[in-house]
DNA sequence: TTGATATATTCCCATATGGGAATATTATAG
DNA sequence: CTATAATATTCCCATATGGGAATATATCAA
């Protein structure tokens, strides 16, 4: 449950995403406490935005990964080791061993 | 608690994570449900791996924040609106208010 | 087989989060 | 001050995950 962008107001996530409201405002207060979120106060609105900051971190992480799916070869080079140790193993199936 | 790259042996992930072992192998189990590590058997060994593929939806929806950490312009712009938005609060700062 | 390794699973307990329902808070309109 | 809109918080219940300890499995070595 998150804001995309820009600000929200409770309600309109609430009618967007069509979940209680008691429901979005606890979502958003854990958001909240783990700063991914930050509020702003107008009028009785509370309005919400995306502490994109948070992320960044997870982003660069992540990102360590990008050329597992954006470089062409790495993904055949990729398929093939998959292949490989597939054959290595004795034909099992439980979780999905692969 | 992730394998970074290429294969890891639960008793590696022990040793250089310094978690006992049935909590790292909890954690794998879960990661496991989730496809977001795969393994591999090599005799008594569980080589697991990331599985980089089920990261992507999420890299792909971070990244469309990048240009908040990313551009200098960006940057200010979004420093800007912080200071407005701080302004025009009427002085709170329980969780944080901003 | 038997013993030792490498892992996984189970038990019990604690905490975090989610849902629904009810209630409390805050702020605006009159 | 009072009613109402907009949100937040609390209660109760259910489930997921984490920790520690104990135990079960699987595989290798002899």
């Amino acid at each position: 449950m998150l804001a995309r962008d820009g600000e929200h107001a409770v309600g309109d996530l609430v009618r967007s995403l069509r979940i209680p409201q008691p429901s979005v405002s606890k979502h958003l207060g854990v958001l909240r406490r783990v700063r991914v979120v930050s509020v702003s106060h107008r009028g009785q609105r509370r309005l919400y935005r995306l502490n994109a900051q948070e992320l960044k971190p997870v982003h660069d992480w992540i990102k360590t990964f990008e050329r597992f799916w954006s470089h062409h070869l790495s993904r055949i080079k990729a398929a093939a080791e998959y292949k490989a140790r597939e054959r290595e193993q004795q034909h099992h199936q439980p979780e999905q061993e692969n």
